[in-house]
DNA sequence: GCCGTTTTCGGCCCGACTGTTTTCAGTCG
């Protein structure tokens, strides 16, 4: 019993109070429920120590439940509202178009209780014949069920990003006069992305609702307004467009940015100080006097806040640090000066090393690693000693004959099963460093794994622990081990952890990172690119490292090539 | 059910779009 066990059956409980219409109430569980999915530490503790009502938004009655929950493993009150409505009821929340009031008409009048009924009932048109229900809406929430079959899941930021930029790119194009900005999660940089926001500025808002929905890759028009439309591209992904006037941009810009709970904590501070905040600007409450609206800026200042950049905006305690105006000065997405994690033809990627250079020279580098894979990685054409030992001879030569960044030779070693490493050390020393990565053996238990890492970290070549938890986004969950003390271990050997920035591995992810820069621990952002183009990856693990609070200080790939060598024996 | 730079009680974010309504409810973000 966990505290993702413990969020879980706290949604739950919510779902089911808001499928019975009770006011209220389900806020107040999700809100305790998502506290604690981003508690640091484990929920287990703060039961022993009798601490879980310093956990926002539990209070006695919450507390209660989740004593009774992990002692027993059972919780009655759940268990009484699982016996009114069946679990089904539940899941038809999640399609589009279906709230609570929908699912409880579709469950009572029709028992309907999952999708494939819900279907049948409405192709038997069946639903048209209930109080309130038309033709028209059982298309809507016939197209409600594709997107909810079609999207199985959310978009790696990797792919909404570029289809968010051809999408703009369309807009900008047949509207020069207009602003168009991405906004909402992926302007946040959030590693998954429920679907794509945009906002223009315009005095023309028709005009580009109009090419909005014409666009070439939409599918479905899902709804088209004034000031909003949404449609659903060919790839699945949900797009919705909003157009503001200038005078309201900053306000619409923060608006639909969000996050949600950044926002609602916003509102409340508005309401704190006599003031209503809405897309359309922020307002004095008595007078409904614009106070600020065109520049998005002014917004946070005029309610007494520091800047909060996007990727801050979760409500993890950015608010509380932008009234005391002590938010970090972030990295930026040009400050990395190398990328360390690089692959080529001679393991499993494609691109030479003389491409791979290139590249790093079009992105200003000063230097960049090639770090192949080693002899155990078979799936990888991993090198062997001997060859590895001719790619470090080429990459010597290639650094004497060309100008542009300095090319350094690594290798992303494997870790074994016991915390060796994966060639002897009389090689190992001739590279300029080494990687160490977990590409085999994921089940070991905590204490092995946890002990396997530590042992690796202590060998003086390795300088950087690549995509550290292993997980890949929808695929693989992280293997078992204990983060703590690795970032410990990280700190005293001067290892840096990675943040891959690979689409679907972004690890460490962001709460991670920022765990490991609290405790003092360095960040390194590597590419991984498997083809020189790939290079450019390094912008979602630069996001990563943003929503994790680094600052440049933080990372080490930011740092001059003479700094670099000095400070980290490169 | 939680919470408190007006509060231990009375609040709890705000507006657009759609459909079926003839003044509004439901859903979404």
């Amino acid at each position: 019993m966990d505290n993702s066990d413990v969020s879980k059956a706290l949604y739950e409980i919510a779902d089911y109070l808001e499928l019975q219409g009770v006011a209220f109430k389900p806020q107040a569980y999700r809100k305790a429920a998502r506290n604690i999915e981003m508690l640091p530490g484990e929920i287990a503790d703060l039961l022993n120590e009798d601490r879980l009502g310093e956990i926002p938004g539990v209070g006695k009655a919450i507390a209660d439940k989740i004593t009774e929950l992990m002692k027993t493993g059972h919780l009655e009150y759940l268990e009484e509202l699982r016996a009114k409505i069946p679990q089904g009821v539940i899941d038809l929340l999640s399609i589009p178009e279906i709230g609570p009031k929908t699912a409880m008409v579709l469950y009572r009048q029709l028992g309907i209780e999952d999708v494939d009924s819900l279907k049948k009932a409405i192709f038997e048109h069946r639903l048209s014949g209930l109080k309130g229900f038309g033709v028209k809406t059982e298309e809507r929430i016939l197209r409600g069920i594709r997107v909810f079959e079609s999207r199985g899941g959310r978009i790696m930021l990797g792919n909404a990003f570029h289809s968010a930029n051809k999408l703009i790119d369309y807009l900008r194009s047949k509207h020069a006069d207009a602003t168009v900005s991405v906004a909402g999660s992926l302007r946040r940089m959030k590693e998954t992305i429920g679907d794509i926001d945009i906002l223009v500025a315009t005095s023309k808002p028709g005009e580009i609702m109009e090419s909005f929905v014409s666009y070439d890759s939409v599918e479905d028009i899902l709804a088209q307004g004034d000031t909003k439309s949404s449609v659903r591209l060919i790839n699945g992904i949900q797009v919705d467009l909003r157009a503001v006037l200038e005078s309201s941009y900053g306000a619409a810009l923060q608006y639909f940015t969000g996050s949600k709970e950044h926002n609602v904590e916003l509102r409340k501070l508005a309401i704190s100080k006599e003031m209503k905040i809405s897309e359309y600007g922020l307002f004095d409450r008595v007078s409904d006097e614009l106070v600020a609206g065109a520049d998005e800026a002014e917004v946070y200042d005029s309610l007494g806040l520091q800047y909060i950049p996007p990727e801050l905006r979760e409500n993890r305690g950015e608010i509380e640090v932008a009234m005391k105006r002590e938010l970090p000065m972030l990295i930026e997405y040009d400050d990395l000066l190398g990328d360390l994690h690089c692959h080529t033809e001679w393991s499993d990627a494609s691109g030479t090393i003389e491409e791979i250079l290139r590249k790093a020279s079009e992105h200003g580098y000063e230097y960049v690693g090639i770090t192949d894979h080693s002899k155990s990685l078979r799936i990888a054409r991993g090198l062997s000693e001997e060859r590895l030992r001719k790619q470090i001879d080429v990459i010597h030569s290639l650094r004497e004959e060309t100008g542009g960044p300095f090319l350094l030779a690594g290798s992303e070693v494997d870790v074994l099963e016991d915390g060796k490493l994966d060639y002897p050390n009389e090689i190992l020393e001739q590279l300029d460093y080494a990687i160490m990565s977990i590409h085999s053996k994921f089940n070991l238990d905590e204490r092995s794994m946890t002990e396997r890492i530590v042992t690796a970290m202590s060998n003086d070549v390795v300088k950087i622990f690549a995509h550290p938890t292993g997980r890949i986004i929808g695929q693989r969950l992280p293997y078992t081990f204990d983060l703590e003390k690795v970032i410990e271990s990280a700190i005293d050997q001067d290892v840096a952890l990675e943040i891959n920035s690979f689409p679907e591995r972004l690890d460490l992810n962001d709460t991670n990172v920022r765990r490991a820069v609290d405790a003092g621990a360095k960040i390194a952002i590597g590419s991984d690119a498997h083809d020189p183009s790939q290079l450019a990856y390094t912008r979602f693990g630069i996001a990563t490292a943003r929503r994790g609070w680094a600052k440049k200080s933080d990372v080490m790939n930011t740092l001059p090539l003479d700094t670099l060598r000095k400070m980290w024996g490169i």
